[in-house]
DNA sequence: ATTTAAGAAGCAAACGTTTGAGTATTTGAA
DNA sequence: TTCAAATACTCAAACGTTTGCTTCTTAAAT
C-alpha cells in the first residue's frame, strides 16, 4: 500500500486538509505545523499521487512528443531534439511522453488523433514533429482544445505555433557560399515528399542561383529520399543526365551527403577536387566521414527545447499565443567543398 | 468540459455504472443497450478520463524509459532502442515516458530516484537504459515494488531483469574474424569507463586472442570514450606507442571506428590497406563513411522491443520474473578489414 | 472587559471512474 | 402456478487529492 496523505494527517494527528496546504506550501498551516508535516512526509517517503491530483487539477504535467517512426529510414536529427526536448521538459517540470505515427501520410492524418495520448487527454499538450501533418487533424486538434506546436513544419499562411530552422536561409547561405567558391554548375539533390522544410531549402538555392545571376536548371534539381539505395540511384543520375557539367553537388542531409560522397567516389571522382559536396544539418556524421562534410548547422537541441517553451506557454495562457519562431541554421566550413580553379 | 461517462448516461438514461460495464465490455448489459451506448458514446466523442481510471486501477498504462543525456556525446544507438521501445509500447498499449539522468556517476546513483517519473508513480514500470547504474539505486526500486527492467546493463551475479546484447560473444567474433585474416597484432580502443557492456567486449578480444594462441599484450589495450577528441588524441597514441605493429583496430563502437580512420588517415595510412578498422554497433554511420566499416549488428531496436515486452510480464506478473535475454550480434563484413598478406 | 480580526485547523464536496453488493425483471423448469 | 435462477440494471463506496466554507483560537484593538 502506497502511503497517501492520509497517512501523514494520522501521523500528526490532524486533517489531510491541512496536510495537503502543508505539502502544497499554501497558507493556513503554523509553521511548525508543517515542518512536522514535512518531517512526517519524508519519513514515510510520501508521495503525491499525480492521478488523484490529475483528477482534480486536471493538469496533467505532461507532454506529447509525436515523432514517425520507420525501420527502414534513418531520419534525420532525431534524437538531438527529442534529447532538447526531454531537457526542458526536465527543467520546467513537464513529463515527456513519447509517441510515433507510421510515415503513410494518408494514415498519418488521422492517426494522430486516433493515439491513445490524445483521446484521452494523457497530455496538457502536444509537439508534433513529422514532416507534413495534415490542416485538417491540426484543425481537429485545435477544436478538441488541445495545445499543440509543431517542429519544422508548417502551413503556409496559416496561424499555427511553430519553431523551425530558417531552411529557405540556410540553403541560401551554402549555395552562396559554393557559389563564391567559384561554382556555377552546383546540382541540387532534395527530398521533395519528404516535408515542407524540403521545398523551402530548394527556394534557398533557386534564390541564390538568381541573385547571383546564375541560371537555374531544373535538370539540376534532383528528388532523392532518406534511404540509402535510393540516394545512391540518384548519384548515379546525377552523374549521368548532368554529366561532367556538374562541379558541386548538395544533399538535404548529412547522410545523403555522405550516400553521394560514396557513390562518387565509387564512380571514380575524387572529393572533393572533381565535385564538392555539401550536407544540410551538421549531424555527428559529418565530421564522421571523409572528407568532413561541410553543411548547415540545425539546431536541434535548441528546436526541441524551444518548442516545449512555446507549448508551456500556449498552454498556461487562456488566450491562444501564435508564434512562428525561426531559427537560424549556420555555415560550417570543413573539407567537402573545394574553391573551383 | 469534457464529456464523461455521466453525460452517457443520461443521454441513454441509465446508470453510470451501466455505462461503464458496457464501455468496458464486461457483462451484465443487454445487447441493445451496449449497442446504443457505444453509439452515443462515439457521437458525444466521449474519452475516458485516464485519471479517474488510474486512480481506482492503479495502473497507469505508462512505462518510462531513463536514457542518459548529454550534449557532449553523441552517444551510441540511442534513437533505435527509443524508437523500438516506443513500437512496442504502442503495440501492447503502453505509453512510454522519457526521461533522462546526466552522465556524472555519483549523481546518477540517485538520480534514477529522484526523477518524478518514478517519485509520484506516474509509471507502471521503467526500463532502464543507462550504462551503469548503481546495485543501491536498483535496490531501492526494488524495495519500492518499481518494476524495472535494464538494457544493456547488469549487475554481475545480481538477479535483475535484463535485456542485453551479447557484447562479449559479438567482440570474440570480430576478432576472430581479423584473426582469421591473419591479424596477429590488433588493437582495442575501449572505453572501459563507459558501461559494464564495455568490459564483456574486452574480454570478448582477449578470449579470441586466447583461443588462437596469440599474446594479449595490454600496451594493444587502450581506452577512449565516446567523445572524438578523445579518440583521436588515442589514435595518435595507438600509432605512436604500439607503433608498425599493428595491424588492425578494433573500436567499440562505430563512430569511434569512423573517427580512428579519420585520423590515422591523416597520418597517411590507407584503410584497410595498411591497418584494418573494425567498429561495433552497426549503425548507420557504418555504411556512410569510407571504406565501409566492418562491424557487429547490435540489435537495437529488437532490445527496446524486447525490454518492453520483458517489462510487461514483470509488471502483470505477480511474482518476480527473473529473466536475462541476451542477444546475439551478427558481423557485418564490409571493406573496412582487408586479408593480411 | 468586550469586540474584531486574523490565523489555524477541520469538514465535506468534488473530480470521473470502477466494482461489489443489492434489487427488479424476465425466463424456464417443476 | 410457483419457485429458482439467470439477466439487466442500480446504488453507493472507494480511489487520493484539492479547495471553498465553516469553526475554533488567540491576540490585538477598542
Amino acid at each position: 500500500m502506497a502511503v497517501t496523505i492520509k497517512d501523514i494527517a494520522r501521523g500528526v494527528g490532524k486533517n489531510i486538509a491541512t496536510v495537503s496546504r502543508a505539502l502544497n506550501n499554501l497558507p493556513g498551516v503554523s509553521e511548525e505545523l508543517r515542518a512536522e508535516i514535512l518531517g512526517v512526509a519524508d519519513e514515510l517517503k510520501y508521495r503525491p499521487n499525480s492521478f488523484a491530483r490529475g483528477l482534480v487539477l486536471k493538469k496533467t504535467r505532461n507532454i506529447g512528443l509525436i515523432i514517425l517512426s520507420d525501420k527502414s529510414i534513418s531520419h534525420p536529427y532525431y534524437s538531438e531534439v527529442i534529447k532538447g526536448t526531454e531537457s526542458a521538459c526536465g527543467r520546467i517540470g513537464y513529463h515527456l511522453q513519447l509517441s510515433s505515427v507510421g510515415k503513410e501520410p494518408y494514415r498519418q492524418e488521422q492517426s494522430i488523433l486516433q493515439l491513445n495520448l490524445v483521446r484521452e487527454r494523457h497530455v496538457d499538450g502536444l509537439i508534433i514533429f513529422v514532416p507534413t501533418a495534415e490542416e485538417k487533424t491540426l484543425l481537429t486538434l485545435r477544436e478538441q482544445e488541445i495545445s499543440f506546436v509543431l517542429i519544422n513544419d508548417w502551413l503556409p499562411g496559416k496561424k499555427f505555433n511553430t519553431v523551425r530552422l530558417d531552411f529557405y536561409n540556410g540553403m541560401y547561405k551554402l549555395t552562396e557560399y559554393l557559389i563564391k567558391l567559384g561554382h556555377t554548375r552546383i546540382a541540387l539533390i532534395g527530398a521533395r515528399n519528404c516535408g515542407r522544410e524540403e521545398i523551402e531549402r530548394e527556394n534557398g538555392y533557386r534564390k541564390a542561383l538568381e541573385t547571383y545571376g546564375l541560371e537555374v536548371k531544373e535538370n539540376f534539381i534532383f528528388q532523392g529520399d532518406y534511404i540509402k539505395t535510393k540516394v545512391q540511384k540518384i548519384t548515379r543520375k546525377v552523374i549521368k543526365s548532368a554529366g561532367k557539367k556538374i562541379t558541386a553537388v548538395i544533399a538535404a542531409d548529412d547522410y545523403m551527403a555522405a550516400w553521394v560522397i560514396n557513390e562518387l567516389r565509387k564512380e571514380g571522382y575524387k572529393i572533393p577536387e572533381d565535385i564538392s559536396v555539401a550536407g544540410f544539418n551538421d549531424m555527428p556524421v559529418a565530421t564522421a566521414i571523409y572528407p568532413q562534410l561541410t553543411t548547415v548547422r540545425a539546431p536541434m537541441w535548441e528546436s526541441g527545447e524551444m518548442a516545449v517553451e512555446l507549448l508551456s506557454k500556449v498552454i498556461n495562457e487562456e488566450e491562444i499565443v501564435e508564434s512562428d519562431i525561426i531559427l537560424e541554421g549556420k555555415l560550417v566550413v570543413r573539407d567537402s567543398c573545394s574553391k573551383l580553379l
